[in-house]
RNA sequence: GCUGAUGUAGCUCAGGCGGUAGAGCACUUCCUUGGUAAGGAAGAGGUCAUGGGUUCGAGUCCCAUCAUCAGCUCCA
């Protein structure tokens, strides 16, 4: 038999591991090796015999694949050390995952943080007895017998939903039994670096109607030094958290009897959000859109029409009675489309009248449930720019690619162009009363939003069960410091509302026609838009977005009136600039100017103000130059209107 | 909504076993200093998240509520 493995083939014996053929070819790297991917893609144990002659890879913790491999077997590790501690623990699942690892169990008491200690001690001492896991295979009637007597429910559950003719895998580790698919490490004293790092409730298979289990998260390195880089990676993350910064830099506060998710934007968030909304009315004026302002809140009637009250009843706040048919009901607005829909019907509307781009800075309101909640991410009250396209068939996909490249402007502007993707959200067929329309209509606009995405040419992943209820979406996604992804900006496809408001136009052969219509932001929803840049540039936002753009600061009370003058060209140039004038230290001025992460500070003292010259620092703290104070109010000026990433 | 953790001054945190609140930084005033981070003096700041309960007495113990954080679920 011939294995072909780091790129030379080699004459093995039948059935023979690549573990046996690497321990030869390569000795002194052999612990290196995790375990194998065979030719079709398929992941196999180290020592796992081979049957045919082909090419296979031996991975490392350097490939992906491989640190699965090595998280997967930590998630078992700790899973040994839980049982042994807590022998009355029920096991559920325990994957790899992007970082690390977690495994979920079924537990009356909660672990505590001393228990976290505890299984991490008793990981160190079974990674100390170098236990090899061995695999073997059950039919599924036995694998259900062996479960079932080991007391463990949830894996007979996972049992009973496999496929009846699959040959069931185990792993046995020292006299801990786990069915899992595998692979696995050689030997578990290959997890020499690990950390349990949080505990969590997780529901049983993902849904809220199972019982919630108690996970734990943790992640393994091979070194202890790269567990500790690892840590310090979150760690440093952890002090991009807009949360965090937000509230320190004074962009945002909660009020505890507000409510949640009911943020207050201070001024400076306030203002960087003003600055992105006027800056995005233009933008799509420009591009052929017309502003609306359409109310806060309509009557149950118009939420009936449209769907809401049916689909999306949950996610508004009702004012009134929502059980008495005879009241007059009224609900806040969680979108805005039925509203600026009036809009069009206004009057009778021809071809002629197509695309008709509307677009509105609109607030908007969803009761989303109370742990939902997070920071200016997830809120209860937004502000989006919202717009909706009325279009013919033939203008949908120009219509489309408008609304892709105006959104991709902005992302471009804002930097965050490299930092999303893109997602095709799909309607779930096999849970129909969540969307409106028929199955022909989905498949139909489905299909159609496929092709223009493809025509376009990027790049998305496909994702059932997330669509709008009128219709597919397209979602940028953008992940938060934390690595939990959220959309950003969505455009969709809707066949349907149209014709539920009675929306027509007059075809140039004089038939009355129902309009498609585009739903889209441009930018998303600004406080999470400002959420995310917070995180993105560290609390120190681009120049042209900066809340304060420059400080003038003087070294003694004789160069005020200058400084006063500097400030007032500053703004006379639209710069927002302000004095500091305190009587400080000059480094101390210039280190707390640092810290509100203000781009420029302009410093003047006699000699400066003599010659009616600055001298201008930015935020890293070079020293860009003394010049007339003309040339740095140009320097500012020429960075706010470029709009560039500084 | 669920699981768990947390809530003391603007911020970061101390406050054994219940006896009416403390530090550093920040803030205010004055003095001093004056070119790259905090020199001195004085002062002001707290219904200890809120509401109940136990107790002669609660920041501390118990219950409930609210908020914040992480995760799950859900979503822009």
């Amino acid at each position: 038999m011939k294995l072909e493995l780091l790129g030379k083939v080699h004459e093995v014996a039948e059935n023979s591991s690549v573990g046996d053929l690497l321990k030869n070819i390569d000795p002194e790297n052999f612990k290196k090796y995790l375990a194998v991917r065979l030719e079709d893609g398929t992941l196999c144990d180290l020592f796992a015999p081979i049957e045919k002659s082909q090419k296979v890879e031996a991975l490392t913790f350097q490939e992906e694949a491989g640190r699965k491999v090595f998280f997967h077997s930590a998630s078992h590790l700790m899973a040994m050390a839980v049982k042994k501690l807590f022998p009355e623990t029920k096991l559920a699942i325990g994957p790899a995952i992007e970082n690390g690892f977690y495994y979920d169990f079924d537990r009356e008491e909660a672990f505590t943080a001393e228990d976290l200690e505890k299984i991490e001690k008793e990981m160190k001492s079974l990674v100390g007895k170098s236990i090899r896991p061995i695999r073997f295979t059950l039919s599924r009637h036995e694998a259900i017998a062996q479960m079932k007597q080991a007391g463990e429910p949830y894996k007979v559950e996972l049992i009973e939903d496999l496929p009846e003719d699959e040959p069931l895998s185990f792993y046995q580790m020292d006299d801990f039994l786990d069915l899992c698919v595998g692979p696995h490490l050689p030997n578990l004293s290959y997890i020499k670096a690990f950390k349990l790092t949080q505990l969590a409730g997780a529901y049983w298979r993902g849904s809220e109607k199972n019982k919630m289990l108690r996970r734990i998260y943790g992640t393994a390195y091979p070194t202890k030094e790269e567990l500790a880089a690892h840590l310090d990676r979150i760690e440093d993350a952890k002090r991009r958290d807009h949360n965090k910064i937000g509230r320190e830099l004074e962009y945002f506060t909660t009020v505890d009897y507000i409510g949640q998710g009911l943020p207050i934007l201070l001024p400076k968030g306030a203002k960087v959000i003003q600055i992105l909304e006027r800056f995005v009315e233009d933008e799509e004026e420009r591009r052929g859109y017309q502003l609306t302002k359409t109310p806060f809140m309509a009557k149950r009637d118009m939420y009936k029409i449209s769907g809401h009250w049916d689909h999306y009843r949950d996610g508004m706040f009702i004012m009134g009675n929502a059980d008495d048919e005879e009241a007059e009901v009224f609900a806040l607005r969680p979108m805005t489309c039925p509203f600026q829909f009036q809009v069009y019907l206004n009057r009778t509307r021809s071809y002629r009248d197509l695309p008709m781009r509307l677009n509105e800075t609109s607030k908007l309101f969803r009761n989303e449930s109370s742990g939902e909640m997070h920071g200016l991410i997830r809120v209860r009250q937004f502000t989006i720019s919202e717009g909706h396209l009325a279009c013919t068939p033939e203008q949908v996909e120009g219509e489309f690619r408008g609304c892709v490249e105006l959104a991709q402007y902005f992302l471009k502007l804002l930097g965050l162009d490299g930092d999303v993707s893109y997602r095709f959200s799909k309607w779930d067929e096999n849970n129909k009363d969540k969307y409106i329309g028929n199955p022909q209509d989905w498949e139909n606009s489905q299909n159609e939003m496929r092709r223009i995405l493809d025509d376009i040419g990027i790049q998305y992943t496909e994702a059932e069960g997330e669509a709008a209820f009128y219709g597919p979406k397209l979602d940028i996604q953008i992940k938060n410091v934390h690595g939990k992804e959220d959309t950003m900006i969505t455009v969709q496809i809707d066949f349907q509302l149209a014709e539920r408001f009675g929306m027509v136009y007059t075809d140039k052969d004089g038939e009355k026609k129902f309009p498609i219509v585009l739903h889209r932001t441009s930018i998303g929803c600004y406080e999470r838009t400002l959420a995310l840049l917070l995180e993105k540039y560290a609390g120190a936002l681009p120049t042209w977005l900066s809340p304060t753009q420059v400080r003038v600061m003087t070294i003694t009370e004789r160069s005020d009136a200058f400084a006063k003058e500097v400030e007032a060209a500053l703004k006379q140039a639209g710069l927002r600039a302000e004095c500091d004038l305190r009587n400080e230290k000059i480094g101390f001025k210039v280190r707390e100017a640092q810290m509100e992460k203000i781009p420029y500070m302009l410093v003047i003292g006699d000699r400066e103000a003599e010659e009616r010259t600055v001298t201008v620092r930015n935020r890293k703290g070079d020293n860009v130059g003394t010049m007339p104070f003309e040339q740095a109010v140009a320097l500012v000026k020429k960075a706010n209107d470029e709009k560039v990433i500084d």
